[in-house]
DNA sequence: CGTGTAAGGAATTCTGACACG
DNA sequence: CGTGTAAGGAATTCTGACACG
């Protein structure tokens, strides 16, 4: 499940030429949540190539005019389906068990 | 052909703690031109998932004994290998397309 | 709200050299 | 040959703040 396109590695600055976006910008989108880089012992932030994706469908949102708080219920949204997708998806794995026995 | 793998993204102390050398042995295994990072325009290295790979079986190697001129010969005996079997393949391809006309 | 910027400091990296073996 | 280390400097990143809108 998790490859290297998880795996934290990435400065900023290579973040900020990735993504085309200031490093101001990203710092913000982490304050407000929207980003989770990990920090190396010394403080500096390290990010995954999936952040980076999601630096860019962040960059488009805000394009569209969005707000931060928007994006940010966006994601919870998409999280919270995915939850019920699955539960739904347990419940006929148990009702087809269920039949057989 | 090029992914996420192959991108030069990561500086030399994140790939120290992924392969556990040293950045002394990492600088000179690029000196010795085993792995060929980038540079950023401050002239940081920048390396690649698959340079971090390259490095493990390197360090595999310099514990079986192998000093840097022997590994760097193999990686060019194998590049000349891959080189031959791709001529060969190509070949027969051709053969195969001149018996068909 | 989202972002630029100057400020000061700390963490990170770089090179060339000396050392050991 | 391969690696550790101290040295000095440069590049990179960090935070908190002020500014604008």
């Amino acid at each position: 499940m998790s490859s290297y396109k998880d795996k934290k590695v990435i400065t900023i600055g290579v973040v900020s030429e990735l993504t085309g976006l200031s490093e101001r910008q990203i710092r913000y989108y982490e304050e407000r949540k929207l980003i989770f880089p990990d920090r190396s012992k010394g403080g500096t932030r390290k990010f995954s190539f999936t952040d980076v994706e999601r630096l860019v469908d962040i960059a488009n949102k805000m394009e569209d005019g969005l707000q931060t708080f928007e994006i940010r219920k966006m994601e919870q949204k998409k999280l919270r389906q995915e939850e019920l997708r699955e539960r739904m998806l347990r419940g006929q794995l148990n009702a087809a068990f269920n039949l057989r026995k």
